[in-house]
DNA sequence: CGGAATCCATAACGATACTG
DNA sequence: CAGTATCGTTATGGATTCCG
């Protein structure tokens, strides 16, 4: 709960509510853009987010959920079946995600240039001072 | 390292590039900002977001210098004396996240009645089974 | 003033085992 | 299949102390 500091009261001059955790958290932000493409099942999710432990992906799903962006549905099968999509606030919320990961990926060589540039600064400074 | 699934390698569709930790950490965002107000002394900004450690105002800065979204001046007054400001992209990262909190605050009352009624439904189902 | 270094609490996460 | 429960690890960040 205290992932991002906009989440809990106030920022200068910015303030987001206490409604966004879900974009900051490690996997719901995957979660929510495999269901943009179209609805799963949890064990679709399971093997399709590269990673995520069954823990995490309950623990996601459950507060995308709770929180309006996620729909859960049991069919009926004769067998335990478990649909999730994503609601219209929640294709709202995958259109966000879909802003910012074409924005990283636009300048995503203009950081790592900057990472390196500040590395071999700190090189430089560390070892040429004799 | 592992904030976000989406800044290590892949997730379903939708690839984060590595460049951008610093939307998902926890103060950052405000620092950010902040600075794109105005400049800011460190103490200046160690005052102005609330609640931040100087352990966290620093690292945050650090990184944020690192990966170019903010220029770190040492002014040259007697004393010691360093000013932090944003770069053009520190500034598109600025745009970004004032966006971001826009849409935030426009369906908090939307995300905060979805819980509410996730919460009821909770309780009627717990309870109301005998 | 502007930090660096250290110590410590806890929140987030992963692995594993179990259930209807 | 779709989870729940437990446990251990690691990442994160707060408090404090010290320094040029």
């Amino acid at each position: 709960m205290t992932r991002n500091r906009f989440l809990e009261e106030y920022s200068a001059d910015c303030t987001f509510s206490p409604s966004l955790e879900r974009l900051f958290d490690k996997w719901s932000p995957c979660v929510v853009s495999s269901l943009a493409e179209r609805p799963h099942r949890f064990g679709e999710l399971h093997r399709r987010v590269q990673g995520i432990s069954q823990k995490m992906l309950t623990s996601s799903l459950h507060d995308l959920e709770r929180d309006g962006f996620v729909l859960r549905e049991v069919l009926p099968t004769g067998r335990v079946t478990v649909e999730y999509s994503l609601t219209s606030l929640g294709g709202q919320l995958a259109t966000l995600i879909a802003t910012l990961c074409a924005w990283t990926q636009e300048h995503a060589d203009d950081v790592i240039a900057a990472r390196e540039r500040f590395d071999r600064r700190q090189e430089d400074e560390d070892g040429g001072m004799g």
